[in-house]
DNA sequence: AGGCTAATGACAGCCACTGACAATTGACAA
DNA sequence: TTGTCAATTGTCAGTGGCTGTCATTAGCCT
């Protein structure tokens, strides 16, 4: 970040990010064309196009941001952990550090505002799955080489992924649809959840 | 069935859906128009968007088809069987009737072969996992009603669902992955790996 | 200062998708 | 059978996401 050009390039993207958001969570999304955020940020359409490869990537942007935060708290664990063990611990932990890292490029609440908008458009829904799953392969990797298996023929990790992806993906449902975005509401769902994983699964649901 | 107005839409219907499938499969989903399709049935475009709301939808018709199927299953099995018995056992009991109802629209050999590119176009990939969400729900709200527990303070259903559909979404990419396109070795994953779920969980997997 | 290169703007064009209206075609009763 | 009604389709025009191309601008570096 040295040259002025550098400099400048980081306010453009910054300012449509913020730009973006701000109308896809005031109007909606669909209803937010791309001519209306360049415009917004007074730079040409084909501008916007030269850094996010679509409308949806712009809306996801903070996304990627957390989701680099997560991975490199999940590098960071220690390695006597149990592998779900140490999913847990990253996402009780990350969420602590995780608030300077959004404030810095938009205002947090900003930021949750647009998790709903995400959940509640059919196509962001779509692409934040999507990458979910992109997001799952990369932490199977990293809990294969840290228990020292091979990914190719042991379903562990990619198992233990698959399901604490699922688990997430409920929590961050729920999270949201509870409204109550405080930290410890996150972290006292993801810990419930956890806890009735193996009951739910194994035991008979009725009390007879 | 009965009108051979109804009979006339049904033909267009399929017909458009079988001219997809085939141009996707050979020429790639992004490099057919929707065009393409129309004027090989002999329609108009207009007409195509008449059938779908948009050119994903017609690529993953057969999946509905499919999933109407399972959730079907899940709901004639027997009360007794617990929560994640009952959709093992949906899973592999649903396959052996799956062949017929897929047939009788296009060639299963086709179907299959519109999976893979389903996997490996973005787009798509992310089309298929907002629906598997949808089907979760469904099939939470089942689960539910089974148990006889209240979905909005019990977190067992969805839990268990959000699991399931985990490894369900893990075993149908090693499957198409591993080119082996039998029933007997698409079972044989799911079996496999619902065995090692709650090892991979629980356990450490260290070996020393 | 002046040459070099990265960044931007200004078209033109493709494709997915939609609304509106006219033309056609099957359904059904007189 | 024929005429009327309603469902289906075709045509056309337009919007919005996205891309290639080329000229212009603006920061960088000697």
């Amino acid at each position: 970040m040295e040259t002025l050009r550098e400099r400048k390039k980081q306010r453009t993207r910054d300012a449509l990010v913020r730009t973006a958001l701000e109308l896809f969570t005031t109007q909606g999304y669909d209803r937010t064309t791309v001519d209306d955020i360049a415009e917004a940020v007074d730079v040409s359409q084909r501008t916007f196009f030269r850094y996010f490869a679509g409308k949806e990537e712009a809306a996801l942007a903070m996304e990627d941001m957390t989701v680099a935060h997560f991975v490199e708290t999940v590098r960071g664990r220690p390695p006597h952990e149990a592998p779900m063990e140490a999913l847990r611990q990253s996402v009780l932990e990350g969420w602590d550090t995780l608030h300077d890292v959004i404030e810095s490029v938009v205002p947090v609440e900003l930021y949750l505002r647009m998790y709903q908008v995400m959940e509640s458009t059919p196509v962001l829904l779509a692409a934040h799955l999507r990458k979910s799953v992109e997001i799952e392969e990369t932490i199977a990797h990293i809990l294969a080489e840290r228990e020292g298996v091979d990914l190719d023929t042991d379903p562990r990790p990619r198992l233990t992924v698959a399901v604490f992806g699922g688990v997430m993906r409920l929590t961050e449902r729920q999270w949201s649809a509870d409204g109550d975005y405080s930290l410890d509401a996150m972290r006292a769902l993801v810990v419930s959840h956890l806890e009735q994983l193996g009951p739910a699964l194994s035991e008979s649901w009725r009390t007879h």
